[in-house]
DNA sequence: TCTGATTGCTCAAGCGCTTTAGTCCACTCG
DNA sequence: CGAGTGGACTAAAGCGCTTGAGCAATCAGA
């Protein structure tokens, strides 16, 4: 076979300051700005090396002491849970604004559990593959935060509570809390009494902590019908729960999803029933899409700049990489964008019995 | 401040050189499994290197000729466009699946246009990123598989049309055109003769594919009111483009939709002018998510296994890794699931005229 | 008994870069 | 006029790994 290709031979230092006429030290002090070099060979090296298409090659950087100038993510959820949120990519496409800038890789692996994604981490440290990583998904009883910590691996934790115990990693987070609370107080002065919120994975900060805040809400107003059930974040869960709910003597005249993918498919549930919305319940999403305007009645919904979200975590991130301290930093408030599926509790009483489902 | 932090040395070949009792090249040897060590030298090696916690350090084995252990994916799509998608979360987590097997990493970029993404690709070659590439959305008039091939990547292209010009990279495809001719077929079965394709971005690959399928079956059949319209991929110019096609004096009694996301706009935006799926209009969209089965009526859709293409996908790549020959590949013809969204022409006529939109 | 393989291992170079410790050559100053 | 000084640059070591060359011991065969 004839040999077709012609592999393009990558330009090295060693290139560069025989053209250049110098030695690999100058090369190198010239082109990281270093002292040690006139300003004319600077120039001279400079030119050469850009009329070489010379990068340097990470892997001979990383070797003498330099990071691995790439970053890691892993996501630890089944692949059928992760398809239809629209939160990760657009994340994702925040990260990667800043970490473009920098030129920094964004190494990202999804895993299926937690065990895995702590067997992850210990692989790319031990294979000095990233400089430090982004935590998703934090939880209330999180092994991860040590684990870098012992590694010594900066991250910074995106989306979690702010945690005194742990010191250690920065933290991006918004203030789940505060959003439900407002939820709450917007719902109560709607004449809502009673409130299911299908809520996510069992587990994680931000699930724990709506809890808790619908709860507290709930006591502070002395609402005794108000609870939350939990769900893995499918579409499946929340019609599911959704019909279970709404089945019963008394169902809420209010369902907070704690996605976009539950609370369309809430929806969806919910017209079958015979229940229509907002005259018999409203329906929040916590997360606004696209998805949130692609059904009828539009879902109100809580909204943030998810991919902010990422710049802000990746600033925080490259931050720390280039020394500075941990830091805990806020994103602004989720706000409720109030569309058609939110209104006023009309009826009280027990569930409509006529049935308008399709056919 | 007191050095609270002990960051954990990692363990070299040369720490297990010491504690085993012999030279770092045995070292090597015993444990990439090459000849040269008696089988208890070898045992006792890799005895000491688990115990240490050893793994190599990927910069120093790139440095020293093998590869960098890692492929890139790098998506060109601004970032709105991307969020709402379910196609490729699920061809990544396909993808993973078969790297991790093999302790590749996925270098993982989303950038703004196609210039961008070359760059990207020359950028990671020169700095040894990555040693080989996956790339999405094939274009009809596509400058990548040479690019690469002038810089010596191996690449798998996902979801191209074979194309004999360019034998470079290898190709992992879905038979859109018999797709398509199996959805004209059904459809024509079915009574429609006015069919109209909301299709995706023009220029890519499967959308210009789509299109010429499209037309020479109508010609087949001597049917003339077909047509596509290219837009975004955005639920925005799927219901903008619904509406129109709808408003027209003789609308489509059939829409078929080059995605999810817009068959869901679509199937909202027919219903707000008053036709009823799938009794005035049936609506088909070519993908098949939770989205399809969240909205009613459910959607028919064509479906394949997005996640097993990027299975597909990545072993090809691993096998040119490998030093295997550039093959194509096809995965099978996404299937027409049909659900409620289609049904019979029954009216060939004009619109309806009452309105039944709610609000 | 000596040659020639074979086995099991060590040595040392090299990958592309950074960095420390020089070297060399004006200059300046006492 | 010699010592000291600083600027511009080079030499060489080292990062962690692979690998071809080298070398000692063992063993088969003549």
């Amino acid at each position: 076979m004839p040999a077709k290709r012609s592999p393009a031979r990558r330009p090295t230092m060693k290139d560069i300051a025989q053209r250049a006429g110098v030695s690999e030290s100058a090369v190198s002090f010239a082109l990281n700005g270093r002292p040690g070099v006139s300003e004319v060979t600077r120039d001279r090296v400079r030119r050469v090396a850009e009329q070489l298409g010379w990068r340097p090659s990470t892997a001979a950087r990383q070797l003498s002491g330099e990071g691995a100038a790439t970053v890691g993510l892993v996501v630890a959820r089944p692949a059928d849970t992760l398809g239809v949120d629209s939160f990760f990519l657009q994340l994702i496409s925040g990260i990667q604004e800043v970490l473009a800038e920098r030129h920094l890789g964004l190494l990202f692996q999804v895993v299926e559990d937690m065990d895995a994604e702590c067997g992850v981490y210990r692989r790319w440290w031990a294979e000095h593959r990233v400089d430090g990583v982004m935590v998703v998904d934090p939880r209330t009883e999180d092994p991860r935060p040590d684990l870098l910590d012992e590694l010594g691996l900066p991250a910074v934790v995106i989306g979690g509570v702010p945690d005194a115990r742990h010191p250690g990693p920065s933290t991006v987070w918004a203030d789940d809390a505060g959003a439900m609370a407002a939820v709450v107080d917007r719902l109560y002065a709607l004449g809502h009494r009673r409130i299911a919120h299908i809520a996510g994975l069992p587990g994680l900060a931000h699930t724990e902590c709506r809890i808790r805040t619908l709860r507290a809400e709930a006591e502070r107003r002395g609402l005794s019908e108000v609870r939350s059930v939990t769900t893995d974040y499918s579409d499946a869960e929340g019609a599911a729960v959704t019909r279970r709910v709404l089945a019963e003597d008394s169902p809420p005249t209010a369902l907070v999803y704690d996605n976009d993918v539950m609370a369309v498919a809430g929806l969806t549930a919910a017209a079958e029933l015979g229940f229509s919305v907002p005259a018999d319940v409203s329906v929040i999403s916590w997360e606004d899409s696209a998805l949130c305007r692609m059904v009828r009645p539009w879902l109100s919904a809580l909204s943030r700049d998810t991919t902010e979200f990422g710049r802000k975590a990746a600033g925080e991130l490259t931050a720390l990489l280039d020394g500075g301290p941990a830091r805990t930093v806020q994103v602004p408030v989720p706000r409720l964008i109030e569309r058609e599926s939110t209104g006023a509790a009309l009826r009280s009483g027990p569930p409509p019995q006529e049935s308008e489902s399709p056919g």
